[in-house]
DNA sequence: TTGTAAGCGTTATCAT
DNA sequence: ATGATAACGCTTACAA
């Protein structure tokens, strides 16, 4: 018994047949007799041989088999997002027919890249999330790999593919949506306005300072039709934020908007809450909005006014165009729709 | 303009060193002069060679740098779980020093394997995650791979190392709280008892039927205390799984315990939230108790009287024992410990 | 259907 | 500090 792993040329060898042979068996990639398969396959499980070294076939094949899926953040808050899980499903799911995998891959810390793992990780294709600060970079370095690349919810640049969604148009359906119900006095909630920013009212710099698209178009969606509907920015995309937002916003019994417009549903359902500590009654006192359309766990049985956005859709699209890139055919942007789903969270103002 | 791109052998021909030293400029694997480094490095750049590829480097090195993260389910379903975000949190962390990627991989889906990534992924190392009904198979297909692993949650028997918490233990100390406070009727909700499982209370033959290590060492921790507790088993750790469960449980005014546990938090909130919809005031008509200790999301000002486990902890100690099993030091199974916390949702049951 | 041969792009070892 | 050389284990034209 030998110290060193059998390779396919000791297989091939003890099966009395070339190495190409014993390869095409493992591949399937060329008809090969019943008599010779077997053959290979005895002698690859007498001597514990478990296949090709996948370091080795990629090496020769050009391809990894792998699909980087590029964060900002620490994983697990990334995963927080509903709208990601939904993505990372769908971007599973079409990845699956080349069978690839998915390696996650966190932006580079600011300065220095310790463990660059975006200059040396072995993938074929990325994807990038979200429109975050540091996407220059990442992208500049993938380009210099030569490493295709799609970004989903972001912008980077004319010759990127990317996935996208009618953020501003959506969120302008939810502010007529109010406006026609009657509300004149509205709020919003937005989602960060930065990678890394504090919670608080969005003033006309901060306006100037949004680097996070979806965030930006939401809000100008609204400002389509409230143009002077104040603003206050969460600090994340999470129940706990916007019921921090709402009691900002509620909190003065003087000054209390009529609707709040939620840039996600999750501050939504935040929203949901802080009213209830304020004693307003929903939709009643208060309409609330929110967007994505996802199933926020433990929120029947209110459901949202909302836009449901396909998600798994987006993570699906985005695979397909990783695909795409793969074989050498163009991978077109796409923009996706989003659905007005009315809720049981939004009526007319009281004494309308 | 050649179509192909640079090797580090152009690299080093166009700056006039061998093969080698250009490697060690990259690597840093050994010490070089300035002035070659400079060399190098611009004809690198004037080639537009943006380091060594990654794939002819894991070859020859015989490590991808790839670590596989092996779930059962869609990856969006496990990354639900605030515990499993949290372990992936640790996990990166602790193979960050040996600048290691995490490779999502899917547990073999029943039968054939379509898209086999288990077999083929290029991993230097794996981690289980959960104890699964395919393990067993996935475990004989990395070992055959020669593929260290490390199991988290669950066992793979005695020579793999394992990273499990006390949770028999834990669960019993919360039901010996309840006890202490004088609680004699108690009944509980169970995570999931298998893979695929409805929901449902737990006879006797389910009860021989629980494949899911933590569910059933949980229970048994329930069961020390109070053996005769009624269980319900839920079909996922979610607020709306728990919310059905205490509905269940707490459905019939005739027949209510005085308190639930609940093998997680999530559950546990949907249990509180069961409760209101009920009528019931914890904790003063109901105690309940979770598990876990995380930050459910929206639950505040309710604080669950629950264990708290370090579950970024066990991530972190996953990603150790990979790697020192990848630097081929020994890696200890560790049991890591839940500490208890009281909240605000247990009491005296009512009238002692 | 099977075999021959030529790399894929690196890096480790050992000299110098 | 640098260079020559030999693998690493596999796949795929192409030939037979």
């Amino acid at each position: 018994m030998s110290t060193r792993r059998a390779t396919i040329a000791d297989v091939a060898r003890s099966a009395g047949v070339s190495p190409s042979t014993a390869s095409v068996v493992f591949s399937g990639k060329t008809p090969v007799s019943d008599a010779t398969r077997r053959r290979v396959m005895d002698a690859a499980a007498t001597l514990g041989y478990s296949g090709p070294d996948p370091r080795a076939a990629s090496l020769r094949r050009g391809r990894s088999g792998i699909v980087g899926v590029v964060f900002q953040g620490p994983l697990g808050t990334a995963f927080l997002d509903p709208v990601i899980r939904l993505m990372m499903d769908g971007l599973a799911d079409a990845v699956a027919p080349i069978d690839a995998g998915l390696l996650l891959l966190r932006e580079g810390v600011e300065g220095d890249s310790p463990g660059a793992s975006l200059t040396t990780a072995p993938i074929d294709a990325a994807v990038l999330v979200g429109c975050t600060p540091g996407m220059a970079d990442s992208l500049a370095t993938l380009r210099a790999r030569g490493i295709p690349v799609v970004v989903v919810e972001g912008d980077a640049g004319p010759d990127v593919p990317r996935v996208i969604l009618d953020n501003r148009e959506a969120q302008r359906s939810l502010a007529s949506h109010l406006r026609s119900l009657g509300h004149t006095d509205v709020a919003l909630v937005t989602l960060p306005t930065s990678g890394q920013s504090d919670p608080g009212w969005i003033d006309e710099r901060r306006r100037h300072e949004i680097t996070v698209d979806v965030t930006r178009h939401r809000l100008d969606g609204v400002r389509d039709v409230y143009p002077d509907a104040p603003a206050y920015a969460a600090t994340a995309s999470s129940i706990d934020a916007g019921l921090a937002a709402g009691r900002a916003i509620l909190g003065d019994a003087q000054q209390r908007p009529t609707a709040v417009l939620a840039q996600s549903d999750l501050l939504a359902a935040g929203v949901l809450r802080a009213a209830a500590e304020c004693g307003l009654t929903v939709p009643d006192d208060l309409s609330v909005t929110g967007f994505d359309g996802i199933d926020v766990d433990g929120l029947a049985p209110s459901l949202l006014t909302t836009m449901v956005q396909p998600a798994t859709e987006k993570g699906r699209a985005a695979g397909e165009a990783v695909v795409a890139m793969l074989a050498e055919r163009d991978a077109p942007s796409v923009c996706f729709s989003s659905v007005f789903r009315e809720g049981n969270t939004t009526a007319p103002p009281l004494g309308s």
